[in-house]
DNA sequence: ATGCCGTGTCAACACTCGTTGACCTAATGA
DNA sequence: TCATTAGGTCAACGAGTGTTGACACGGCAT
């Protein structure tokens, strides 16, 4: 509130560092799950000590929970059910961590601390609330919700083969023979009514 | 070697309490992450002192590796192609564990503890060398490795979101219209030939 | 009966984890 | 100048982990 911290900025103030922890966490979660993410290896990455993280977390499930909730909210509703397929496929394809991957960011970490007593409920409420539910709003047609599950399938499982584990095919160039397909893919699954339900040729 | 052994088969061998464990270990990593499930508490499923894991595997990494090895290997090459969408729907969303759903029970194993220092790699090469290689072998037309990938992606993100992440589309009663879906997500990614790749429409 | 070996237990080690309370230091406000 | 307070460090705790070596018990063969 004083004239010095407004103008010179130096002093670190606590909200900063804050910030900082939390970006740090971001980045850990982003790349290893729940219970391989140490407190100490977060303060570590900013340069404090481990005993800030619980300070101004409280615990290390309320840093994860504002790591979850951080980042834009959901889809936007804006673009029309037409371009989904290769908006969703670009999303998947291209650099991770860019501007528009920001929700493939949410579903790694999800993904990755998915199996985790602690992590596994607020992982659920959000890929529940910012992906599923939005993404069943923009469908319209029959079976809204099980088609923005199948589409969510196709999305989570891409991501799990390129990124947990790299299968060659997914990742490597990520060949436009795959990006064709993949975008087949969600065109069929975001279809409202397809040819017939038997699965004989 | 003794007689007593082969007719009473009171007195408990060394191979049958390993097999135990090895079972034991198997059910807990099915729905525990590799990291999260404790020798000890599979030494006490068994009812036996955790020394015995360590003396009788090695090391936990060791137990892990027999655990995945463990179980059908590979898919069974015989049946034909156009019966693989059914097959692969049944596979899914019938009763987890019975006899037929083994395949599943190893790709969750893999699936909980995919993110995992030590047990990723070990996850990545059995998927590859367990599913993924057979599966492109029997696909015949081009892209066969990249149309896999896409099969193991619904597959895998299936499986994720009916397990780890309870999505009620996926897993309660799993309708009719969501096993018509993924048959014809499935019969899609297998084609060889589809109508265009660019994906407009 | 004696010694041996297979099967298993017990206790401890060395380590990592999240969390907490006491303490320190420097800048601020009176 | 002096007291206060914000920002941060330090050391320790209690609980959990996998792993190891010494020890105990019961059948077996000599």
């Amino acid at each position: 509130m004083t004239l010095g911290e407004i103008v010179e900025r130096k002093r670190k103030s606590a909200a900063d560092t804050r910030g900082e922890l939390l970006r740090a966490a971001r980045r850990r979660f982003l790349d290893e799950s729940y219970e391989n993410v140490g407190l100490r290896d977060i303060a570590r990455d900013v340069g404090v000590d481990v005993a800030l993280v619980s300070r101004y977390f409280g615990s290390k499930e309320q840093l994860f929970r504002e790591v979850l909730r951080g980042g834009k909210e959901k889809f936007d509703a804006s673009l029309p059910v037409s371009d989904l397929p290769a908006y969703l496929v670009s999303m998947l394809t291209q650099a991770d961590a860019t501007a528009d991957g920001e929700h493939v960011e949410k579903m790694l970490i999800s993904l990755r601390s998915a199996s985790s007593p602690v992590a596994s409920r607020l992982v659920r409420e959000a890929i529940e609330g910012d992906v599923l539910e939005p993404l069943a709003a923009m469908l319209d047609g029959d079976d809204a919700e099980v088609r923005a599950s199948l589409i969510l399938a196709v999305l989570m499982g891409t991501t799990i083969l390129r990124t947990v584990m790299s299968v060659e095919p997914m990742c490597e160039g990520c060949p436009d023979t795959m990006r064709g397909r993949l975008a087949r893919l969600f065109e069929v699954a975001l279809t409202d009514h397809f040819p017939q339900a038997t699965p004989d040729r």
